[in-house]
DNA sequence: CAGTTACGCTACGGCTCGTAGCGAAAGCGA
DNA sequence: TCGCTTTCGCTACGAGCCGTAGCGTAACTG
């Protein structure tokens, strides 16, 4: 009886599982695709094919090919981590470093764009980009901030409205210009181009927070 | 526009020209298509239909959607101008509202944000538009700097590259935070933004320029 | 007028889409 | 062990779009 109350709970818990080895093989298939195909070449049949499944099996997951490769492209984004290097200068140039080369992979550079032209006109996509993309970033810029208000470079912000609307700036600022050097100027992240960045975000930064 | 252009010049000339009001009628039919369907539902059958031309006409114009949509797109950013509003201050502010504004039409960001994903496997169409789209706002930076320098808000560069350089990383920092801020956080570029952005970004700028 | 090129139209093979239907496989509960 | 349920692989299908070929006509030149 206990039993039969707990598998109410969550889920049908009759009938075959689905396979979780077949979910990732599917996303790795959908890399790989994106790399050797770019986004318009690559066709569902040929991610089935590639990851030994069938290509129903496929659309019982996923609505379709946008869906399939925004959760393709999020799991890249896992690996953004803030390590702390003591300074806000360090900090910055760290992330935009990792951030950077996730941006530089190929499977990133025309899946993302691709999924990003298309949230432009179907609303349930641009949110889950935001939430499995967007907002995994943003998180790092709040920490950033957080640990350099800690440290006493950065002054605590007023109120909380003032706070909200100077981290969205920043993280447009820092996520746009890396965005924009590796997808649109397609050069690369160098350290000098971040040590360069870094030093007039910094300074833009400070004379902000300072005076009016 | 492009392709006509091209065979007025280095094609035979007898023979029945070019309709240039066909290349108009495609051009604004691709981006009425562009509004209604986005990127991915758009067909080239159906933009010929729209301009009332046949399919075939369109294919001897353009290898195909890429080109297309990038000379639709491209036309949008014939009006960016820079007139002289007396300050730097006030002439970014201004340039940035022209830009956003080109950004976020409908046409502009299901257009452009996919063919730039395309571009990252075409290199032909990565050139296309960088010269029809990027390099013309590019020059708003440059131009923009050289009247500030004239007026003696920014001092004059040392060496042409570090002038290259830094020109490189004020667009980047300039387009990449309104194209992020419009397509990416969808979120409006409205006057206090702008100023928040603009007074950033030039404190930075003079604090890089004095300072080590 | 003859020559040349662009145009509209039709038709076509080929590819991808997304779905339906079927039998088999894999777990769960009695 | 035997049903019950869900997933899976497979095949097949109509539909839609692609990009091209062919043809007769229109427009412009010398």
């Amino acid at each position: 009886m206990v039993a039969a109350m707990q598998s109410r709970i969550s889920g049908p818990r009759t009938g075959r599982p689905r396979s979780a080895e077949a979910d990732a093989a599917i996303l790795a298939a959908t890399r790989a695709a994106l790399v050797e195909l770019g986004w318009s070449k690559l066709t569902l049949g040929d991610v089935a094919t590639r990851a030994g499944v069938a290509k129903t099996t496929l659309y019982r997951r996923w609505a379709g090919k946008n869906e399939l490769v925004v959760d393709a492209v999020a799991a890249l984004f896992d690996e953004l981590e803030l390590p702390d290097r003591g300074t806000l200068a360090a900090d910055i140039e760290g992330v935009v470093i990792q951030f950077a080369a996730v941006l530089a992979r190929p499977e990133t550079r025309s899946g993302l764009m691709a999924v990003l032209a298309e949230s432009t006109r179907d609303d349930a996509l641009r949110e889950r980009i935001r939430t499995s993309v967007v907002d995994r970033q943003k998180r790092l810029v709040l920490e950033g901030r957080a640990r350099a208000q800690v440290r006493g470079e950065l002054p605590p912000e007023a109120d909380a409205s003032d706070a909200a609307r100077s981290a969205d700036l920043i993280f447009d600022m820092v996520a746009g210009a890396v965005v924009h050097r590796t997808l649109i100027s397609a050069e690369p992240v160098d350290p000098p181009w971040v040590r360069d960045f870094t030093r007039v975000l910094l300074l833009g930064l400070a004379g902000a927070a300072t005076g009016p």
